[in-house]
RNA sequence: GGGCGGUUAGCUCAGUUGGUCAGAGCGCCUCCUUUACACGGAGGAGGUCACAGGUUCGAGUCCUGUACCGCCCA
């Protein structure tokens, strides 16, 4: 634990007691000399975790929140076990907890749920690659060893990515994580099936499937991925029965085959292994060239079987010679005329994607080498007509990009419709809203058009269906318990489905099974269904958000949660996707970057560089930008400290008006300001734009403006050091609470850093969000300092065209008009910013021309700056001249406005701006011209 | 084929009810190591907001179309 210390007057550590007075571990602390982020993030994740901040629990214990009051939940997205996070996960991350800690500050029982995914067919991809460097399968090593592998890599991987997201300063509840295979998780699994089973909502059928050959295994239509592959289009012919042919008499490869047919039907083919499983032959019904075939017999080559011709409205005319072979077990169309015209389903392939029994003479073969055997004997046959390029799309499995076969398999089904239409309606009706909101049209037409849900997998890790079969009588039953006895004959001898579910099956239930269903009285599920958000990226939200959506409200008949906030996909600077095989793909690590810059450069960065739903190319460019801002305010703060010392500052509200300067008035009205805004902003889900306003603010503002007029005050003698001093802290420590939530490393370590008095309770992740007090609002003051920072701009300006050395002090006489008094009391302030000799620094109503000087016209003040020997005339005439002329035209345009339509029709308080602003223009055009005269131009 | 997004300064990006001369960071130019910060400070250059129409007193922002890039669905 961090040793308590102050800094003194010079700024040097000064340790103090380790325990405060409570007995309560502090992390009161020094900042030291330079930012390191490694320095303090891991200690005050620690810290955190052992306070139990992350718990609901401590914040009622705080009593920063109540049992009774607002409350928060969002449960993360859990990532797969099957590897190590990547900056997709960051940036889920790192919005993920900013929603939470923001939510946990405005003081709401807040929860944030972690958890881990099996993710059924990529961990077993996973294990069974890790087995075959042994020179193992899963056979080898039987279901029961083979999951317990499983178990084994998970719990590696599992740690690692605890560990990243530790390192990510994540604020959830580690003693509530969740895994998907998880007792609890499991039996809500088993639940849900046996509920889903029970209304009908779940069916086992043969149907036409997405087959992966190498995972053998059946995958959804998610699944699978479409890519382009240049192939061929292979014209093929078979011979027609009749005109006295009845079928080969030689044997098929002898090259006499089809001798004496004389009528053929002529068709392309894509895929021509799978002639071998052709149970027909289809054309259009309304395709004059094929009329003369339709109900004729066609005898399919090298397996010698008779199929007929029949006509189809789903055959394209266009597409090939108009007629089509068809494959009714190996192709969805072909599954479907098929059905209309009693086909057979003739299946030539193993579940390994090899040819069986029933392709004859290619039996034992791949389906590849089949094809090309196939074409080899076509030709020699004399049935090959030609061959043409052929690009086309081919299914490919997600998760090991293997070409995908479609078959007929007796598969496990949600019926989706029904569940569809009630996510349809809880969109429709507001009760879900996405964000941004134009996803909802994506989701509608995704649910509107949504097929059934195949959601059994051959594989050996995961939930294993819980349907149970009586060796007996035959009975399939579906149970949450194991059974002891088929509930139908009371046999012992049963057996369980040897299949799987499908992992999205398991995280679609996330929002309640995590919180304790299918126990109803679970206490978090009580308190903290439906929860409040999903975070996400757009790439999935098909695949869970779409079926978290249908079986919460089938399930639990509420939606899981009310907002869907989507992110976009990261890319590197280029635009192009970061994958592992990329050269430069470790500069994109989130662990290298936190190490390079800090969790909180990375985190501002990913919360801040894009809007919802848009792509973002990340540039290391504005990691090293944050990176910076996050040193500058440390910088800012130890400056701060170093001149607060030891002694309690004062509160605003004893400070008293009277001794409040313009800037002092300024920089409370804006930090005000920026709280109604970013509080707005934060409620609005513009994440980024909050964030980047904190940033402008602390930077721009406080540090470049404020911090700098306060110094003449802060060392001065005998001047009210009481005042900036309260100001500084008292801005920084609201700043550091709006801020928290983008920076919640660097904010704590800073707030920790502050003397007790500025702030309240044991830590900024549990201080409470800012509330607006708008009595601090000071229109005027912004206004006034607006003017005052106007003219030091220009006095600078001035000072670096003449190339006025910067240490030189330079005198300037102020001929301020109205604003005399405010200048008058601004003056030490004027003097430091603008480096003025304070010895010759006048501050008048008005004053005889200087003829002389450079000046500056800000409004109604005039400055000049009588530059001993250094003015050139000529350029001053030619400076103010073309300033004269450039607001001048303006003034005219304004005046144009003014006197046309808008006048009439532009709402009234837009033209009282436009009247406002062309008054300060013509004030300012007049200072101008008198100068200018005076210059005799 | 249908749908969606993007196109704003050399690079990466903001700009959410249309309303003051369009912003940031980085990069670039000039100057400065002034006792918080060179991970910094001061000053500056740089944009016909892809293009063409339209609505409007007023368009980066709304509508229509076009081009290019990308994504999703079929």
């Amino acid at each position: 634990m961090c040793v308590p210390v102050h800094y003194d007057e010079t700024g040097a550590l000064k340790t103090m007691n380790l325990k405060a007075a409570g007995g309560e571990e502090t992390m009161t602390e020094a900042l030291s000399k330079t930012y390191d982020p490694g320095e303090h993030e891991g200690r005050l994740y620690d810290w955190w975790e052992r306070e139990g901040y992350f718990k609901p629990e401590k914040l009622i214990e705080l009593g920063t929140a109540s049992p009774d009051g607002k409350r928060f939940c969002i449960t993360m997205p859990p990532p797969n076990v099957t590897g190590i996070l990547h900056l997709g996960h960051a940036i889920t991350a790192a919005i993920e907890d900013l929603v939470t800690r923001y939510h946990r500050m405005q003081g709401a029982e807040t929860l944030f749920l972690p958890g881990s995914d099996h993710a059924g067919i990529a961990t077993q991809n996973v294990v069974e690659r890790e087995l075959a460097k042994e020179g193992l399968t899963r056979h080898d090593l039987g279901r029961e060893t083979f999951v317990a592998r499983a178990w084994a890599w998970k719990a590696v991987t599992h740690a690692r990515i605890t560990d990243q997201h530790r390192k990510l300063g994540i604020s959830c509840d580690w003693d509530r994580e969740r895994f998907t295979l998880d007792e609890s998780l499991s039996r809500a699994v088993r639940t849900a099936f046996v509920t889903l089973y029970e209304r009908d909502l779940i069916y086992r059928g043969p149907y036409m499937v997405n087959w992966c050959p190498r995972c053998e295994s059946a995958i959804s239509d998610l699944e699978v991925e479409p890519h382009e592959h240049a192939s061929y289009l292979w014209y093929i012919r078979y011979p027609i029965v009749g005109d006295g042919w009845d079928g080969p008499t030689a044997a098929w490869g002898s090259g006499h085959w089809a001798e004496g047919a004389t009528t053929f039907i002529q068709m392309a083919t894509t895929r021509p292994e799978t002639i071998l499983g052709d149970s027909g032959v289809a054309v259009h019904p309304a395709d004059e060239r094929w009329q003369a075939l339709i109900g004729k017999t066609a005898f399919l080559p090298a397996v010698d079987r008779p199929i007929p011709v029949v006509a189809d409205d789903a055959v394209k005319p266009e597409f090939g010679t108009g007629a089509v072979k068809v494959t009714p077990a190996h192709d969805p169309t072909d599954y479907e005329i098929g059905m209309r015209h009693g086909l057979a389903q003739i299946s030539v392939l193993t579940t390994e994607g090899k040819m069986n029994a029933a392709a004859g003479p290619y039996e034992g073969l791949d389906r590849f080498e089949c094809r090309k055997a196939i074409v080899a004997d076509f030709e020699k046959e004399g049935l090959l007509v030609r061959v043409e390029d052929y690009t086309h799309t081919i299914g490919h499995c997600q998760r090991c990009d293997t070409i995908v076969e479609p078959m007929i398999s007796t598969q496990w089904f949600v019926r989706t419709k029904p569940l569809a239409e009630k996510a349809i309606r809880a969109v429709g009706s507001g009760e879900m809203h996405i964000v941004p909101d134009r996803f909802e049209k994506v989701f509608y037409h995704w649910m509107e058009n949504i097929r059934d849900w195949c959601i059994s997998r051959q594989l050996w890790w995961g939930h294993r269906i819980p349907v149970w079969y009586c060796d007996d009588c035959g009975k399939e039953w579906s149970a949450v318990e194991d059974p002891s006895a088929c509930p139908g004959c009371g046999s012992s001898h049963y057996h369980q489905d040897e299949d799987v579910l499908d992992t999205w099956f398991s995280s679609g239930l996330w929002p309640f099974s995590t919180l304790g269903w299918p126990d109803t009285e679970a206490p978090d599920l009580q308190r903290f269904f439906p929860t409040d958000m999903r975070e996400t990226g757009y790439d999935i939200l098909f695949f869970w958000v779409a079926r978290e959506t249908m079986l919460s409200l089938e399930l639990m008949g509420r939606v899981p949660y009310h907002t869907v906030y989507l992110h976009g996909l990261i890319r590197n600077e280029h635009g192009e996707k970061i994958s592992k095989s990329m050269p430069d793909a470790w500069k994109y690590d989130p662990l290298y970057i936190i190490d390079e810059y800090g969790t909180d450069a990375l985190r501002y960065t990913l919360a801040t560089s894009s809007t919802a739903g848009n792509d973002m190319n990340l540039d290391l460019r504005r990691i090293e930008g944050a990176r910076n801002f996050a040193n500058k305010i440390w910088q800012a703060t130890r400056f701060i400290l170093m001149n607060v010392g030891d002694e309690p500052t004062a509160s605003l509200d004893d400070l008293g008006a009277a001794h409040l300067t313009l800037a002092d008035r300024w920089i409370l009205s804006r930090v005000q300001s920026l709280t109604a805004e970013v509080t707005r902003l934060m409620d609005d889900n513009q994440y980024g734009e909050a964030g980047r306003q904190v940033r402008d603010f602390l930077w721009d503002e406080f540090c470049d403006w404020y911090i700098e007029a306060a110094k003449g005050r802060l060392y001065g003698e005998g001047a009210d050091r009481a005042t900036p001093k309260a100001v500084l802290v008292a801005v920084l420590e609201r700043a550091m609470r709006l801020l928290h939530p983008f920076m919640p490393f660097v904010t704590e370590a800073i707030w920790q850093a502050l003397p007790e008095g500025a702030r309240q309770g044991p830590a900024l992740i549990v201080a409470r969000w800012p509330v607006v007090d708008s009595a601090w609002i000071d229109e005027a003051a912004e206004r006034d300092m607006a003017q005052l920072i106007a003219m030091v701009q220009g006095i600078r300006a001035i000072r670096s065209e003449y190339s006025v050395e910067p240490s030189h002090r330079i005198a300037a006489t102020f001929a301020a008009g109205w604003a005399e008094e405010l200048l008058a009391s601004e003056r030490e302030v004027l003097i430091a910013l603008a480096r003025l000799d304070p010895e010759q620094t006048a501050i008048v109503d008005s004053t005889e021309p200087m003829a002389q000087s450079a000046s500056v016209v800000v409004g109604d003040t005039v400055v000049y700056l009588p530059l001993a020997g250094l003015v050139d005339l000529e350029a001053e005439r030619a400076r103010l001249g073309k300033e004269l002329a450039n607001l001048e035209a303006r003034i005219v345009a304004s005046e144009g406005r003014l006197a046309g339509p808008f006048a009439q029709r532009a709402p009234a308080d837009v033209v009282q701006r436009e009247r406002d602003k062309l008054l300060e223009m013509r004030v300012e055009a007049a200072r101008l011209r008198e100068q200018a005269r005076r210059l005799g131009s």
